[in-house]
DNA sequence: TCGATACCCAAGCAAGTGCTTGGTAGGCTA
DNA sequence: TAGCCTACCAAGCACTTGCTTGGGTATCGA
C-alpha cells in the first residue's frame, strides 16, 4: 500500500520534471518510462493515461498553494504584511515545487480549454480574487497610492512573481527569502534613488 | 515577385498566429495548411520545413528589436531616459508583434537546444548586456538606489515587461503607451504610500 | 503562342504517438 | 496453498506526425 503509493509518486515526479522541462504535448509516454526505467505500457498500471499524470501533478498542488493563501486571508495581520505574505508564500512555492509551477506555467493556457481542466481557469480568477483584495485593502487602509490601477498591479505582480521560476534555482547564491526580500523592496518603493 | 513575398509572409504570420497560440510542436502543419486554406503538402512549395518557419519568424523579429535597442544605447539621453525608452520599445514591440514575442517566450527554451537556434541563446546575452548597461549607467548617474543588485533587477525587468505579452491586447482600453507609464511608475518609485 | 513561373492538389510514406492486450514473477494474506 | 495483489514486460494497434512525389492550372512577359 505504502509500496503503490511511493511508486505512483515517485513516477509522478519524474513525469512532472519531464513536463516542466520539455513540456507537456512534447514529452511522450516513453520519455517518462524511459526516465523511470521502465516500458511504456507498465505506466498504464498506475495511470489512466498521460492527461490524468499532469491533472493529478496540477491539481494536488494547486490544493496545497490555496490552503496558504486562504490561511493569509483569514489571518489578522494588517494589509502590508497580508501582501507580503503572499509574495513570500509565492516565491516559497517556487522554491518548493518548481516543476509543479513550471507546468503550470506554461501550460495551463493549452489545458484550459478541455473540460477536464476547467479547474485551472477557476482557480486563476480564484488566485485573481486574493491579490485584487489584498491590494484594495491596502489602499483603503492607506498603505498603498490610491492612484493605483489595482487590475493592473495585480498582473503586475502575479507575473513578475511566477515567471521567476525560469531562472530561480534551489540552492543558488540566493535563497527563496533572498528573492523575495528584493522582490518586495522594488515593488514596494521602486529602484530610483 | 512581390506575389511571393506578399503570399509567403501571409503564410508564415497564419503559422506565428498559430506557434503562439497552441505552441510549435502542438501546432501541425495540416493546422497551419487549414488556417491558409490550401493542404499541408502545398506548404513545402514556400518552405523547407515548419522548422524553417518558426526559424525565419523569430530571426527577422530579433534583427528589428535589437536595432531599436542599439539606437537607444548609441543616443545621447540621460540614463534615466534611456532606460524608460528601452522599456518603451519592449512594449511597442509587445504590440507590433504579439506572436512573435509570445513564441519567443514560449520556445526560446527548447528551440535553444537545437544548433540551429543557437541565435536565440546569444540574443539573450546580448539583451542581458543591454540591460545591465542600462542599470549600471543608472546607478553610477546616481538616478538609481546604490544597493540595487542589477542582475536580479535585470531579470525582474525583463520579466516584467515580456511576461505582458500573456494578456495584453492591442485595441483594449489600455495601450501599450498607457502600460509602459504605469510599468514605469511600479518600477522607478514603487507601489507604496 | 509559348515557355517560365508561382501556386496548389492528391496520394502516400516512414517514423513516432498514446494506449491496449495478454501474460509473468513475486509477495501477502486467509 | 489458493487466491489475490502489485509491478512489470513484449508486442502491437490505430492513428498522427512532418515531409515527399508527381502531377496540374493560372498568369504573364516575350
Amino acid at each position: 500500500m505504502t509500496a503503490t503509493q511511493t511508486r505512483r509518486d515517485e513516477l509522478l515526479q519524474i513525469a512532472a520534471e519531464l513536463f516542466a522541462t520539455k513540456g507537456f504535448k512534447n514529452t511522450t509516454v516513453r520519455d517518462i518510462a524511459d526516465a523511470a526505467g521502465i516500458l511504456s505500457g507498465s505506466l498504464y498500471h498506475h495511470f489512466d493515461s498521460k492527461e490524468s499524470m499532469i491533472d493529478e501533478i496540477l491539481s494536488s498542488f494547486q490544493e496545497e498553494l490555496f490552503g496558504a493563501y486562504a490561511g493569509i486571508l483569514a489571518g489578522s495581520d494588517d494589509p502590508r504584511a497580508k501582501l507580503e505574505a503572499a509574495v513570500r508564500v509565492s516565491f516559497e512555492a517556487i522554491d518548493h515545487h518548481r516543476n509543479e509551477v513550471a507546468i503550470f506555467q506554461n501550460e495551463a493556457d493549452y489545458l484550459g480549454t478541455f473540460d477536464r481542466f476547467s479547474y485551472l481557469e477557476e482557480r486563476n480568477q480564484q488566485s485573481r480574487d486574493v491579490w485584487l483584495t489584498l491590494l484594495r485593502e491596502g489602499v483603503s487602509s492607506g498603505a498603498l497610492r490610491k492612484d493605483l490601477d489595482v487590475e493592473l498591479v495585480y498582473r503586475f505582480i502575479r507575473d513578475t512573481v511566477w515567471v521567476a521560476v525560469r531562472w530561480y534555482r534551489p540552492g543558488g547564491k540566493l535563497s527563496h527569502h533572498d528573492v523575495a526580500d528584493q522582490y518586495l523592496t522594488i515593488l514596494l518603493d521602486g529602484i530610483t534613488a
